[in-house]
DNA sequence: TTATATCCGATATAAATTGTCGGATATATT
DNA sequence: AATATATCCGACAATTTATATCGGATATAA
């Protein structure tokens, strides 16, 4: 409950990493993989993924690879989470809506309070706090 | 990623539902599974083990049922999260150690970080602000 | 004695997460 | 042009976690 999953761990991981570099160099999967002994194929999906969401950039070819995009600073962790793993919410009723107790539900609004702290929280802090 | 568990939304719900009726009248499982559309032997495990947990306390026999039996204003909802669901962490390497990145990762201490924000976020509210 | 309730280990099912495979496309280097 | 190295991406498999069910016990009010 409440954890974070490998794929936002091996986003962060690989986006921490990017940002040791410098600006134009690219960092390649197999090197990102080896290095922090992530299984290839998920990094792989895991980095097309963030090109697609204009994270980050891929450079095709051979001393092809990754390189950083968009602007860490100007992304929040709410954001970022949405970005990477879909929508956020303490409970699933808060963006969908198939809950066989919603009817009669006591807690709905009391947890919508929290969530919205929790999201909060996570709106108040950016990427490259993490990342730097 | 992120959400509660039923159990813990199953908890919260019995438990508003208690704190609703007077201090000395009891709630069946039965009562609270069909007032609230929840699987009977589900809620059943739920209660169970919150009684363990000195939350409520459990009256045997024919009109027998639980009450609450804690302060609910005195339990704060990191503590009582960990009651129901066990140890608290975005990333498990925080109270468990069985990860392959481990060795080599580099996001560990910002997540501890964000975790720690996290955590007090929960301790700073308790079960009766959401009961109530 | 009976009916209604909790108790609780074992097991089954479902869903989400995590990881793998196969084969495609792009491009720098030779 | 050929080759090697890289990203791309859908489909699938395995694992883990969460959710639900079953069977049979114990406690006690009526
Ligand atoms: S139990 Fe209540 S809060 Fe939880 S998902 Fe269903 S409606 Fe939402
Ligand atoms: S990847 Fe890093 S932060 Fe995540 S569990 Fe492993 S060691 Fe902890």
């Amino acid at each position: 409950m409440l954890k974070l999953t490998r794929k936002v761990e091996y986003s962060l991981i690989a986006l921490r990493h990017m940002q040791g570099k410098s600006i134009d160099s690219v960092s390649s999967t197999k090197e990102i993989a080896t290095r922090y002994n992530i299984p290839l194929e998920i990094l792989a999906k895991t980095l097309q993924h963030m090109a697609k969401e204009n994270i980050i950039e891929a450079i095709n070819g051979p001393r092809g690879g990754y390189r950083i995009k968009a602007k860490l600073k100007n992304i929040n962790l709410a954001e970022f989470f949405e970005k990477v793993e879909g929508p956020l919410g303490l409970s699933d009723c808060f963006y969908d809506a198939n809950c066989m107790q919603i009817e009669y539900c006591n807690i709905r609004t009391p947890i919508q309070r929290i969530n919205a702290n929790m999201i909060n929280m996570f709106r108040s802090m950016s990427v490259q706090d993490i990342t730097n």
